[in-house]
DNA sequence: GACCTGACTCAAC
DNA sequence: AGTTGAGCCAGGT
């Protein structure tokens, strides 16, 4: 039994992505690193932002994933917004960047 | 159907 | 400390 892979959980992964980002409690935020992670490859950030970005749900608080670094990285609809919703939140910011208190 | 890019991250130089 | 290269996934061209 079991055809060997003949398919790879391509659905799966950008569902569990909006699955951990909606998780995400509000005044906090997540790394692209965590949802990665989350999604079961911590290498596969670029495949959690690319499904933010072409996927970008109202269902989904994209605007709560930023960098690893603390960047609040970047936002489909305006940059600014994202920061300035996270402030909203109740996140709070150091220097341009996100305290890594209110990281996940 | 193959190649490239993209809201990324880490490690090495 | 800043820059560069390599690694991963999915979608678009």
């Amino acid at each position: 039994m079991l055809k060997k892979s003949s398919k790879k959980p391509t659905i799966f992964f950008c569902e569990k992505v909006y699955d951990a980002v909606k998780k995400i409690p509000r005044g906090r935020v997540a790394t692209y690193a965590y949802i990665a992670v989350r999604c079961g490859n911590s290498r596969a950030c670029r495949a959690v932002g690319n499904a933010l970005n072409k996927n970008r749900s109202k269902d989904v608080p994209c605007h709560r994933v930023i960098h690893a670094d603390g960047s609040p990285g970047g936002y489909a609809w305006d940059s600014a917004k994202k920061v300035k919703i996270l402030k909203e939140e109740g996140v709070r910011f150091q220097d341009n960047k996100i305290d890594s208190l209110c990281m996940l």
